[in-house]
DNA sequence: CATGAATGAGTTTTCATTCAT
DNA sequence: AATGAATGAAAACTCATTCAT
């Protein structure tokens, strides 16, 4: 994404001078987008804002997004790869789903809160996805199914390991990372005085409960063969 | 809300026929905004289209509604209002949280299944909210917190009758909403097959381990005096 | 094209006073239209001027047309329409083509000079039709190629009757025409002090001998069977 | 317009390797300006276009040529150029009139066939006369003119020396102009489909029948003192 | 000399809102 | 009350021209 056309006949490491500033005008843009989109959203958001912001003319803009939607697609997806990051990192140095489970929602809501302007385009994102009927499967969608994918992995791995009782790890999934959300926009919203920490505990707590394999019930679980094994999801 | 400009020098109980008509025809705008901006968002919906399908002039909005916001308000409200009857019965009928919670989320959803306009627009209202930097504390807000009160309000009795464990009412209350939220998104994305029974069993019964009691605990709980009960919210 | 979608559910002979008005701006838009695109171009023409010149706002021009390039569209046609029944009556008028000819230079010079304004568009219309690489058939050919056969028919029908010469009727057609089209350029150019009649009698005087039959020779033109009349023009 | 304002302290028969360079980079994009303005018009041509075209950088065009309009008038000015050198020749190298017809229509045709970009300027430029209302008599009529002139001479000599009737020569030469755009036209359109000789041919005749002097009347013609002698033409 | 990034004026089009009928 | 024609502010996007490197 961040390759760019004038360098196609260079070698790849050596930036000139040039892409430099490219570079730094793509990202001075970007985030000024992430801003203007976060307080206005879309449609509210002018091309001109974001240039202002960006210290540039409304020209200039133009000069590396093509257009009003290609410059929201980028910055959408930009935060959402930096948060995909967090994400991953989360789960995967977690050594089981109980530690995974607080690491996961502090990772995401650590992001958000040092990032707000782009969770304000992220929460915008997602209800757009609900929103607009012409439900294009769009790039956003693979983003987040990939982290919601994470999380899926995670408890599957902890259903086998007999860490968790036998759950549908999608709808699990599906349900932790709803939670997450919620959780991260009460997070955002109240101004500091938020303990992250404790309430992340207190989610988390709730949630290892709700999977928690039952006490004293030992493998039976799993012997009886649920039928919660055969669930299918297609929805989203 | 529902008073009316143009009875005001009549006795309250007795409707004349242009009294009727009013009604009339601030309900069928009031059902036409929820569609339209349901299917396009605040800012793509325009009077004409709510005009349209009202089947009214434009200019006819205007007699009804001072503007576009305060259409768009009366429609949310509107909406609001139902949902928070639905979740005030659910709630109400149940004798217990046991039974309270997947009444709740059920409900809910249900009642967002019957009105996808409604719930997109709901959505993207929640959305507004997290996004616009100006946050007037709004009647919506008010009404949000007015449903989570509920819940909470079933939680502290839960706790208190010692069904479920001790655990801060407010963030729980919170937290099953977002999750309920989610939920309810699942549902009317997915075009029809989705099992709203089963799904909201699986969420219900998620949340209801995730609060229970710990086994052979007995009320060590509460004795413990968990500083748990001291905690003050004072995020949205 | 001046039926009106308001009047679909009327008598189509009981215009209301919406419709008079509605075909009153219609007109002064067109007429509008006329004249801002023939003093500039359809490029440098902006939908500002021609709504100022019909002494409306701009919006409301929209109301009337849906783009620029409609509005263009639609006063190039009225014009050509008007055009091209004069061409008809000139050359249907007239007993021969003696008497064809200078008709027909005439009365689309008289045109020309009465709308001095859509003779411009005309030009520029002719002109385009030819720069743009991408040649749409577009409607305005097909308007051209009726007047023009309008005149070959003419020349057809001469032939027949022996009246001039054999010639390739298309060929001899598509030549007056491009002819026409120059001397109104002056007639037009020249302010005034151009005496249309004159200058008609000359051109087609000339164009007269040029087809007239050759003196002494008879019928031999004929039985001659000259290969001319196998002549396919697919050109414009 | 041709010498150069960087050569201007040189002598003018050593140039440079600098003038070398120079006049390469004015050819270059003084050729892609025609095929640019040819294919797009004036107004939709842009500048990066020809620069792109000429193989430099938008900037360096600037460095050539003042402004658009200079590069536009340039171009333009340029094929006229060619174009009048060429009329001239088939003119200058016809024994009389009855051979210059034929020859002035195919020099024509056949300049606008090899330089088809270029003919769409001209037409787009005659058009642009009569389309700008601020008609400033500009170096294009000028050069127009005297191409014009060179046939109105032919004429004139014509005349004298008898070999026609006694015609306006301005008239008779303005409308051969005319008629030969409108032949050339067809040839360019034609894509290849053409018979340049033939239809030369066929306008030629035309001509010339239409000029021809009348059989069997002697001189006769020039005694009865026609008034077309008195002719002014003070038009375009 | 050459470059191409930056500028910002200018254009089309949409739509909330008003108001005469 | 109801209408829908009229308004004009606002916004995305283009491109001739300039100028620092």
């Amino acid at each position: 994404m961040h390759s760019h056309q004038h360098s196609h006949h260079r070698q790849p490491h050596r930036p000139t001078k040039a892409d430099v500033i490219v570079e730094y005008r793509r990202n001075a843009l970007l985030h000024a987008a992430v801003q203007v989109f976060g307080e206005h959203g879309f449609d509210c958001a002018t091309m001109e804002q974001i240039a202002q912001r960006a210290d540039v003319a409304k020209g200039t803009t133009y000069l590396y997004y093509r257009s009003k939607q290609s410059i929201y697609d980028a910055a959408l997806s930009h935060g959402l790869a930096e948060l995909d990051e967090r994400t991953r990192d989360a789960i995967d140095r977690a050594p089981n789903l109980h530690e995974a489970l607080p690491a996961f929602v502090t990772a995401r809501a650590q992001y958000f809160l040092e990032h707000r302007d782009f969770f304000r385009m992220y929460v915008a994102a997602v209800a757009r996805q609900i929103t607009s009927t012409s439900l294009r499967p769009s790039e956003f969608q693979a983003l987040m199914d990939r982290q919601i994918g994470r999380l899926e992995q995670a408890i599957s791995r902890a259903v086998a390991r007999r860490e968790i009782r036998h759950v549908d790890a999608a709808a699990a999934a599906q349900t932790i990372f709803d939670l997450t959300r919620g959780f991260a926009a009460r997070a955002v919203l109240s101004d500091a005085a938020f303990d992250l920490s404790r309430e992340a505990a207190f989610v988390s707590a709730l949630v290892w409960k709700g999977l928690a394999r039952e006490k004293g019930k030992g493998t039976r679980d799993k012997a009886k063969g649920k039928p919660e094994k055969d669930r299918r999801r297609e929805d989203t």
